[in-house]
DNA sequence: TGTACATCAGTGAACGCGCGTTCACTGATGTAC
DNA sequence: TGTACATCAGTGAACGCGCGTTCACTGATGTAC
């Protein structure tokens, strides 16, 4: 049961092939949900092509890995900002920011291992850090909630990362270990609890 | 600069090769850094042997990482054992516990890797969760805090809970991005943090 | 005290596998004249 | 309108590598008689 060869593109087409290894890339990661099963030639089979035919459209193995970071990364930050579309309240957008950023690395474990757990650092290139748009939006939230008087007027990056920090240690757990005993409403608790260890006391919610 | 062959043990003492071996894998891992270098073949010239005989003490690879895995935990619970002896106040025994936990982690990263990071699930067998003695000490040292009143009194699983996914959080991404900018004091407020979220309103320290 | 033998602690060589990457190539298609 | 040719979008086969694992073996050493 060969996959069917793809057919060829047109002449000045070329860069399709470019999109559908990517997808297929992203489609294996996440089907198999084992890095290591991510190779050149499961790549070519799932799209249909030979291995050199990669090389027309990346350097190397490492070069295609990036792109699908970078793809990633924007997923993310797309995710997160859907989540908030429409909510005026700065503190219910972060919260909900939160919980949708949980969300993400539950729905696309192998991506979130990818992007935050491992340790190929394929997130850097030439010292560019591929997934600060989401980072420099998570700022901006708290910022807001700092501007409204709703959170202390505390360093809002130190905020951002203290509550990244929390959001990224259950997400991590949770994916990491799928059967230990996690309490319920873990998540939730979690989001919570960042909001209330930023909120202003002087202002009751 | 082929390493020394190993001399053969004497009679009735084939098991120490058994240990030279997993201090073998153990030291590769910490020394390369990355757990896809430690392979049979690396870890027989590590130690001067040939790969069969890796064979007459584990039945296959797996059972040997698992069982690095079990002397990992076993080193975490210790060093975290070490960090709060002789401190006689509950919520100062798990501040050190906690920063302890973290300072374990970038210590030996990728053994922490192993344990809390990898897809590999080496920290499973037959549903037996290798690394509860750490985490049952976590649970008793916030008992601890809520018997003498200091934490609210909430269920001390949960709250262990709460905690272990707060260290974990800033742990795993100091090791997995160890060039973003992070703010300084980020470990000590994270334990101060959680300290806080749980310490009972009506006993001020 | 001598010697045959069982056992122990390994080894040498090979198995088949999948990997990333490269090289020379092919064949369809658009274009210049 | 016909045709030679350049270009594009790939392919087939091979490279050397390291991997986990297995098989038949070796040679030293302790022990029974």
């Amino acid at each position: 049961m060969t996959p069917a060869a793809r057919a060829r593109a047109r002449r000045g087409e070329g860069e399709l092939l470019r999109e559908e290894i990517l997808d297929a890339t992203e489609r294996l990661l996440a089907e198999t949900g084992d890095e290591d099963q991510v190779s050149i030639r499961a790549v070519c089979k799932a799209v249909g092509v030979s291995p050199p035919s990669i090389y027309l459209h990346f350097d190397d193995k490492d070069a295609l890995l990036l792109e699908v970071c970078r793809r990633d990364f924007a997923a993310l930050d797309d995710a997160l900002t859907a989540a908030t579309a429409g909510i005026t309240d700065p503190v219910e957008a972060l919260r909900h920011r939160g919980r949708a950023y949980v969300q993400f690395g539950l729905e696309h474990p192998e991506q979130y291992r990818v992007l935050f757990m491992s340790n190929k650092r394929t997130h850097r290139i030439d010292g560019e850090v591929v997934g600060s748009a989401a980072f420099n939006h998570l700022v901006d939230a708290v910022q807001r909630c700092i501007d409204v008087g709703a959170f202390r007027p505390v360093d809002p990056v130190s905020a951002a990362v203290s509550i990244w920090s929390a959001l990224h240690g259950v997400t991590s757990l949770l994916i990491a270990m799928p059967d230990f005993p996690w309490p319920e409403r873990m998540i939730s608790d979690t989001c919570d609890a960042q909001i209330r260890a930023h909120a202003d006391p002087e202002v009751p919610s």
